[in-house]
DNA sequence: CGACGCTTTGACACAACTCAACAACCGTGG
DNA sequence: CCACGGTTGTTGAGTTGTGTCAAAGCGTCG
């Protein structure tokens, strides 16, 4: 219940504030914290999707094996985060969840679920937010992928995780645990284990990044911001600037 | 309203069924059809999420710029997708949206569309199912350029395209007409115009696929989904076969 | 007609991968 | 207690896939 409160609770009160009736429903409808052990799978792709996971402690991992025995990691998961919702409305899931390390997690099935969607809007507005959230991350990592150096997609991947710890309390602005191998990081950002570490010595050299023994020390946050290409071209600040670049009849804004 | 109950009525439809007073309300909330030439662009990153566009014909594409110059496209939309939910959600936009080609749109302004998707829950699951759908394609995309070569990525991106557009009738199984650039690709796919042009000559010397003129003949479709790599290790049949693999103290499944 | 966008090709450079080896660290069991 | 295998990190040498630069062909459209 403490977790609860600390780990999901927090985070979708910080969108939409949830009444202490809606976080007793919420309560309610979730199984009991269950301890997993670090490597554990949850969900295999092409399960059913018949409930939602929530990660209370510890780090977790989507991700999809291929033929050739490669993995691609979709995200990594950190408490508060909630996984599985897509593959609950596709009703099979489209990618494997295992924990990255020892965790906590609870459940809670699809139909409660949806009930509670149905009678709380702001319950259902509170999910939906956090998933779009999941999704503009993803986006993100397509774009780190497509588009970005092995160094600028490390460093931005970092700058990004040390954001959401943040959120939850979990990092300084200088410094955070985070468990992950270089093999996982090779997995979510289209690397090999090797070119991992050479980038990451990379990284240390240039006074940017230092990881060392599951510990991440940001050296320079301004300079690794602006390595990494944090932000993108536009920065929010010329909005519709280009809405009527091409002449239409009508007004779409 | 012809191509409204074409496009998006019938994709949602294919989902959760709709009833005809559940249209007429659709039908009520969305503008009228406007005609955008190619290149426009209708939505730019970091805009106020104000309303979601709907595809009734023609091809648009969502995507990022990035400062240096590139682009990394997250998805291209086609006749029935739904764009800019995410953003809504959000508040504001993550990625600018833009027509590919000349192309017929509408809009549904946020606030009505959340009134609809509170009185009528089969118009929201349907939405929402439409966008759990995109969001898998997005990690597909990742596992794409993550992990796969370039030859395999093009080939699992024509193989994928050609199954949306056979769902709304604008592809047969052998061919389907395609106005995207080798440009367009590479921005997509995370590679260099020039390279996409190489590997397409390379698909066509392997009799896979030719892609000409803006018309897309798959040669063989079975050698080519092989090829791609298009299935996963585990196609859905050993569902579960794993989730014990580490020990646990209680029962997540 | 010229300008422009898109495709195609070649030569070359370089980022990232592979293979191979070794070091450091861990928990386990003899 | 130490030996052990397993996992993770580190480094080097060589290979290869993909990007870059440059140039030319070709439609189309104004």
């Amino acid at each position: 219940m403490m977790h609860f409160q600390n780990a999901l609770a927090k985070k979708l009160n910080s969108f939409a504030p949830l009444s202490s009736n809606e976080l007793l429903r919420l309560s309610e409808a979730r199984s009991a914290p269950v301890s997993v052990r670090k490597g554990r799978e949850l969900l295999h792709e092409g399960q059913l999707g018949k409930k939602v996971f929530i990660v209370l402690d510890g780090w977790a991992s989507s991700y999809k094996d291929l033929r050739d025995g490669t993995r691609q990691i979709i995200s990594f998961s950190i408490a508060g985060d909630c996984v599985g919702l897509r593959g609950v409305l596709l009703e099979t899931a489209d990618h494997s969840f295992s924990a990255s390390t020892d965790a906590e997690i609870c459940t809670i099935d699809a139909a409660p679920l949806m009930q509670l969607f149905q009678d709380y809007p702001r319950i259902r507005a509170a999910f939906l937010w956090s998933s779009a959230r999941d999704e503009a991350m993803t986006a993100e990592r397509l774009v780190d992928i497509g588009r970005r150096t092995a160094s600028q997609r490390i460093a931005h991947f970092f700058v990004e995780l040390s954001e959401r710890l943040m959120l939850i309390g979990l990092a300084d602005p200088a410094a955070f645990d985070c468990p992950l191998s270089q093999y996982m990081l090779a997995d979510a950002l289209g690397l090999s284990a090797i070119h991992v570490n050479r980038v990451l010595r990379d990284l240390r050299e240039r006074n940017l990044l230092v990881v060392k023994c599951g510990k991440v020390t940001i050296v320079d946050l301004v300079k690794l911001t602006e390595f990494a290409g944090y932000q993108r071209v536009d920065d929010g600040f010329n909005e519709a600037k280009n809405c009527y670049r091409s002449g239409s009849s009508a007004n779409l804004n």
